[in-house]
RNA sequence: GCACCGGUGGCGAAGUGGUAACGCGCUGGUCUGCAAAACCAGUAUUCACGGGUUCAAUUCCCGUCCGGUGCUCCA
């Protein structure tokens, strides 16, 4: 099944496969490593890596690559502040980044090219462009591009520029540009700041330069799609038509899949609205990294999601759901035999599970056909008609489900004890949930004396005793669940 | 101001020209020592509002209202 996915530079569903009919060659803008990422940055993340994973359910191989912007104004001037070299200033920001991609289970691309590594490349386009009359060079030792030099112009964004007239109400001159939408390419430097001795002067790279010059260098002159979240779309994607197109006159990416934003309260994420999250302060809260991303990722990334804390609540509780069944489904004995009609349900929510996300990664609508399944194959638990010959085609369809959404088994603990660690060294356990330092002060092994305490105390008919030890667990954020085949428990 | 997107049950959220998936929640029941889990039943006669096209519209068209985003750095 061919994956449709909308291509913002058609304005339509674009079947989607490698041009070179082996690996899907993609490029996606990373993180610029100035500060902590924060949850609307790891949607985008985390939808291009439900792209990865669907592409490679589907036997789609991936070569992805993905660039970390470690030179752009912040860095400096933050660095500048803190009195370090760019470098050591970004370390700490570049390793978070990759934890928390870690704690969101979002998978690493291929190759993740770091900007102060390449600029070579990045100086060596911006001479090719200069031999075509794309480039030129202004008073203070900047380069810029010009954007006569491309007439498609605004095809990615479909802005209508015309009606930008120069000098009507930007003073060009104060920008020494011929025009004042030309965009930098080279920045010359300034005292004290970071830069590199090239043919072009001394200076650094723009950021655009960077992403054209890493993706050419990684993945060839024509890619087949570039990825990244909706802001990039003007001006940063469109520059990188404009420099890429101009400078070796064949189609950069072929397609283009834009995730749009994630907003707070139904209004954008900001640090001024008070609405601002990163990864950490959720897990600190409380709340668990699966659950996170199963919250991210449920709502379509052509849509808007609206994140709210009742969000991952509700998260949770499917979670939960889930990760129930399976477990009823794994240690569960049943009789030897089929039904059919279970076999024939498992099919059907495969397909269906597969279909919607081969319909423009339709997460939400590929969530059904496997709650139905959970529902149907439940029922029949129930009522003795669930056969050991139905479990590997229901395991099936559960597998295919976490092969994209991975939320299954649970490594929530992990996540959490890593961001209390975090928390720990710096400085910030008064953030911590009450609740939460209670459950992770508590070891699984505590846990299993106490709940095999309570099992013998049962035996004996001593409720009193056994009511007890669930209640002090429950203070934990233990929840004991007595089924007929044993008592289990899980973390709230 | 210009452009774009959206308004579906208590909340989140799919979807289709022929009368509304799924998750969470809530109510009642079954089961259970009690719970939990699971299951069953009930939770939108209706998809912002007004008009139009059609045998038929939540789904297409026009208008109104409301919300959001972009047009500068931003995932």
């Amino acid at each position: 099944m061919t994956l449709r996915l909308f291509n913002t530079l058609t304005g339509q569903l674009d079947p989607l496969t490698p041009a070179d009919g082996r690996a899907l060659r993609m490029y996606a803008c990373g993180p610029t490593v100035y500060d902590f990422g924060h949850i609307g940055n790891f949607r985008t993340f985390l939808h291009i890596d439900v792209l990865r994973r669907f592409l490679h359910l589907s036997g789609i191989q991936v070569r992805h690559v993905m660039n970390i912007t470690d030179v752009d104004d912040k860095i400096i001037r933050n660095a500048a502040a803190a009195g370090q070299p760019i470098g050591e200033y970004t370390a700490p920001f570049e390793e978070a980044f990759f934890e928390d991609l870690d704690a969101l289970r979002v998978e690493r691309p291929e190759l993740i090219p770091r900007a102060t590594d390449n600029v070579p490349q990045m100086v060596a386009l911006i001479q090719r462009l200069e031999k075509q009359g794309a480039a030129y060079r202004t008073e203070d030792g900047s380069w810029y591009f010009r954007i006569a030099a491309f007439p498609a112009y605004g095809k990615l964004s479909k802005k209508d520029l015309s009606g930008m007239e120069d000098g009507a109400r930007v003073d060009v001159d104060e920008y020494e540009k011929d025009s004042s939408r030309d965009f930098a390419l080279w920045k010359a430097a300034k005292p004290g700041e970071a830069s590199w001795e090239t043919p072009l002067g001394r200076g650094r790279p723009g950021w655009h330069i960077e992403c054209s010059a890493m993706a050419m260098e990684y993945l060839g002159e024509s890619f087949d799609l570039h990825a990244g979240g909706e802001d990039l779309i003007f001006p940063h994607h469109e520059n990188e038509i404009a420099q890429s197109e101009t400078a070796t006159g064949r189609p950069f990416a072929r397609h283009w899949m834009h995730v749009r934003f994630l907003l707070v309260d139904g209004r954008k994420m900001a640090k001024s609205e008070g609405n601002f999250y990163t990864l950490r302060d959720l897990l600190l809260k409380g709340y668990r990294a699966s659950a996170i991303r199963l919250a991210l990722i449920s709502v379509p990334y052509r849509h808007p999601i609206n994140f709210t804390f009742e969000s991952l609540t509700d998260a949770t509780g499917a979670i939960d759901r889930l990760r129930t069944f399976r477990s009823r489904l794994t240690s569960g004995e049943f009789p030897e035999g089929q039904n059919p009609a279970v076999e024939a349900a498992a099919l059907a929510a495969r397909e269906a599970y597969r279909a919607a996300l081969a319909n423009d990664l339709n997460t939400a609508d590929a969530r059904a056909p496997v709650f139905e399944l959970v529902r149907s194959a439940n029922t029949a638990m129930d009522k003795g008609e669930f056969f050991a010959a139905n479990r590997e085609s229901v395991l099936q369809v559960l597998a295919d489900f976490d092969r994209v959404f991975d939320v299954l088994e649970d490594r929530d603990l992990e996540a959490t004890r890593r961001a209390l660690a975090w928390a720990e060294k710096s400085g910030r356990m008064a953030d911590v949930a009450p609740e939460l330092k209670a459950s992770a002060s508590i070891s699984d092994a505590e846990i299993d004396t106490l709940v095999a305490e309570r099992v013998e105390a049962k035996k004996q008919r001593n409720f009193t005793r056994a009511d007890q030890i669930r209640a002090q667990l429950a203070e934990k954020g233990i929840v004991i669940e007595d089924a007929k085949d044993g008592t289990r428990w899980k973390r709230k």
